[in-house]
DNA sequence: AAATGCCTCAACCGCCGAAGT
DNA sequence: GACTTCGGCGGTTGAGGCATT
């Protein structure tokens, strides 16, 4: 009955709290204490869920819940055949690869594709179909994940290679792909120019493994082009971090001074319904693959990226000259190295599951609930003094015809509706509250040195150039200094060096709180109840607007998210600003 | 209607690596 | 360097539902 696992039994600070663990089917009681202890205390230190929330879980069992069925912006339901197709396609190259596969499907968890596969391989096994159709049978060897062979040629028990995979017996009808050759060249043209396949440390051949993966993929069917973005983020994400002075080397070419910009990592991509999107990192933040020896100091997982984003089709929506850039430009990335807070955020759990909201990098606060449209609007201001381009236009994309969303108006029945493509009705537009309002007023409003602030085609060329070439080096730098792939010691170096840098840029960004803290209007734009949190230590913060009202409305919103019951014709616009601490203290990021 | 087999899915287990002490 | 703690991953299990006989 009870659980006496090692886990456990580590987790745990004396016998007798184990044995009063409980296990088995959740109740709803219990994933609303959940729910409140992610709220507070962010996904992290899982094993104090049971001093915090009084949850007689362990903390493996919590993580698991949550991230399987509490998080937002799950996405439930059949898999389709294009997630199919693409699990097939994936799967033929990194086998039994559960978490990166899920990586790429937004919305779905390793266990569901676990369950998925391994439902299927019984099926087709039975039946004595083959497991992969045919395109993927006989996969392009230039397409094949090379890193297996490079990071452990000796490897013969890793589960990364499918020939290998120990998970079944069933598995015995499984279809051996071909393995690239470790001296095949690859070919990742679609992302970047080629360039000597020389695989010098871990990143640098997970980040090729990831664009091979995207190649095969988009060789496959162009009908994944969705999914594919957050595939294409994930091998962003494994790129060497560029170094910050290029970053300063952007401010002074901008004339900004000891100002940081709130945008850490805007990749763009030619997918997205909406033109271009991010689609994991709406601080800016990289995420990294799984896996990733660094990962863990240099980059956020994947799994820790605000969900709502992470496993949005849509992501955000860049500004117009985002846009230009990235039609323009064939670098599909471009991150812009910040460890400090951003200006202003947007706080992705207002609008959890719809998904239709496009945001401009600039990440400001939409929910008209909580603050008003004077403060969005000085804080714009802020940012268009001190960021990059931001302009009414921006709005114009912002409520784009064809997905705008009026949390005021948002049904249940529309909050639940499947997510085809993340996009919500745009018949919510006749009714769109104070979101609407704002909207109208920031066309009404002057907006100043927009022209200043700009950042000019002609510059954005001449800095994504910079930035590719400081990729270049970095990459460079990362091959001559890396040792073995395993052995870390020159990347930990870089590490230490760049969360050094990222403090300087901290510094940095303290004067541009003192800034904000001169504008009487800042103060009350942000609310963030952790304690814990740098919004909350800083001048920005105040206390939460309303805390039973805040409850409430949690406990309306899950019981009808979960459980199917609550108002169907609930009120949304009384949305609570959910705490998004854990994005914010993540040391060392870029 | 009952029995059986299959399928799906949630949850658990054990292992592993990273980070901290 | 040994040990502990924590979080993540992949494999496995078992309950419940559904379809078939």
């Amino acid at each position: 009955m009870v659980a006496k696992g090692r886990d456990e039994k580590l987790g745990s600070t004396s016998s007798s709290s184990w044995a009063e663990l409980k296990k088995g089917p959740w109740k709803p009681e219990e994933d609303m204490l959940l729910v409140e202890f992610v709220k507070k205390h962010g996904e992290r230190d899982w094993n104090t869920v049971r001093k915090h929330s009084g949850l007689a879980r362990c903390g493996k069992s919590c993580r698991l819940r949550w991230n399987n069925h509490l998080r937002p912006n799950l996405r439930k339901g059949p898999i389709s055949p294009d997630e199919e197709k693409l699990i097939c396609q994936l799967h033929s190259q990194i086998g039994n690869k559960w978490a990166r596969i899920a990586a790429m499907l937004p919305g779905r968890t390793d266990n569901e594709i676990k369950n998925f596969w391994n439902t299927r391989i019984k099926r087709l096994s039975r039946k004595g179909v083959p497991l992969y159709p045919p395109e993927i049978q006989s996969p392009r060897p230039d397409l094949l994940n090379p890193y297996l062979h490079h990071l452990d040629p000796q490897n013969n028990h890793s589960s990364s290679s499918p020939s290998t995979s120990s998970s079944s017996t069933l598995q015995s009808n499984y279809q051996t792909p071909t393995l690239l050759s470790p001296t095949t060249p690859t070919s990742h043209s679609l992302l970047f120019p080629s360039q000597p396949q020389q695989f010098h440390d871990y990143d640098d051949v997970v980040l090729h493994d990831s664009m091979a993966m995207y190649d095969a993929a988009l060789e496959n069917s162009r009908h994944h082009q969705q999914m594919l973005a957050s595939a294409m983020m994930n091998s962003m994400a494994t790129q060497p971090p560029l170094p910050s002075s290029s970053f300063q080397r952007f401010k002074r070419q901008r004339s900004i001074p000891n100002l940081t910009i709130p945008v850490r990592h805007v990749a763009l991509h030619p997918f997205s319904p909406l033109g271009l999107s991010t689609s994991s990192s709406p601080l800016g933040r990289s995420v990294s693959m799984a896996g990733s020896p660094t990962a863990s100091t240099t980059y956020m997982h994947v799994a820790s990226a605000p969900h709502s984003y992470a496993s949005s089709p849509t992501g955000m929506v860049l500004s117009p000259t985002a846009l230009q850039l990235g039609v323009s430009n064939p670098h599909p990335t471009m991150r812009l190295p910040l460890s400090s807070p951003p200006i202003v955020t947007c706080r992705p759990t207002y609008l959890p599951r719809t998904s239709s909201f496009a945001f401009d990098p600039m990440l400001f606060d939409l929910n008209p609930a909580t603050t008003h449209a004077h403060h969005h609007m000085q804080t714009m201001d802020d940012a268009i003094d001190n960021e990059l381009s931001f302009s009414v236009e921006d709005l114009g994309i912002l409520m784009d015809p064809e997905t705008t969303i009026s949390p005021n108006t948002c049904s249940s029945s529309h909050i639940n509706e499947p997510q085809q493509n993340g996009l919500v009705p745009a018949a919510d537009r006749n009714n769109a509250g104070p979101l609407e309002e704002f909207l109208k007023e920031a066309e009404t409003i002057s907006i100043r040195d927009v022209e200043e602030a700009e950042f000019s085609t002609e510059q954005a060329h001449a800095f994504l150039n910079e930035l590719e070439s400081d990729m270049e080096e970095s990459r460079l730098n990362c091959s001559s200094s890396g040792q073995a792939l395993m052995d870390q010691p020159e990347a930990q170096l870089a590490v230490r060096e760049c969360q050094m840098e990222s403090m300087a840029e901290l510094e940095l960004n303290n004067e541009l709180a003192n800034l904000l803290e001169a504008n009487p209007l800042g103060h009350s734009f942000w609310s963030n109840g952790n304690d814990n949190d740098w919004l909350a230590n800083s001048q920005f913060s105040q206390p939460s607007n309303d805390h039973h009202q805040q409850q409430q409305y949690q406990i309306n919103h899950f019981m009808d998210d979960k459980y199917g019951y609550g108002d169907a014709s609930a009120d949304y616009s009384s949305m609570p600003v959910a705490a998004s601490s854990s994005w914010d203290n993540m040391p060392g990021i870029y």
